[in-house]
DNA sequence: GCAACACTTCGACAGTTGTCGTATTAACTT
DNA sequence: AAGTTAATACGACAACTGTCGAAGTGTTGC
């Protein structure tokens, strides 16, 4: 908490700095509280968070990579298709992050 | 809130994506905090807030405006040195943002 | 087996970023 | 006036980013 790794967090805002990148984030978050309030698991495949962005697949899967390695998502293979979900740890740590810090 | 302007965000997440950038605004925030504790303004001086910094004066300036451009931080001129201080809506957007998420 | 599908890998390429050295401006000090 | 200090402006440069098209990999279905 106190010595809260610079590094670590900068690669976090890093992996949100990019408007693609962040919908995704976002449309993942959002589907993650539509499928608890359902009472299933919050993970989704790819194509259902894909929605709004104008890009390309190799860029989609570019951005998926992105937000991995920052550790604010997990993936995993579902036959054919990318099972996403949030890392609850990666929450944790930026709102810890900024209430710890509050003005 | 629920149309969070994800382009804003961005901007402000890629403010606070360079390690030193973000050095120097959790500096600020910092010394913000310890004012407020002793009753005055929440204004610094950008001299006692480059302390960590092994950068030159070139980019600390460059830093500088680059959190100004995001909205995080706010300057001003005081005799030859630069008083900053924290916008304190940027951190209430920053806040709502993601507690209006949290999974 | 063959085709369709969902994604990934591999360059390529323009655009952006972070840093620097040098020069400059503006404000104080003597 | 001359020197010092704090910051900025300008140009340069390597490194990184975001996107793409084309080709490749593994999975499913006919």
């Amino acid at each position: 908490m106190s010595a809260p790794d610079i590094a670590k967090m900068s690669k976090v805002f890093r992996a949100l700095s990019n408007k693609n990148r962040l919908q995704l984030f976002l449309n993942l978050l959002d589907e993650s509280r539509l499928d608890l309030a359902k009472g299933r698991t919050h993970d989704c495949f790819l194509a259902s968070i894909i929605n709004n962005l104008r890009i390309g697949a190799p860029s989609i899967s570019h951005h998926v990579r992105e937000l991995e390695a920052a550790g604010l998502i997990e993936t995993t293979k579902e036959g054919k298709q990318l099972v996403c979900s949030i890392r609850p740890e990666a929450m944790d740590d930026i709102a810890t992050f900024f209430s710890a810090r509050s003005a």
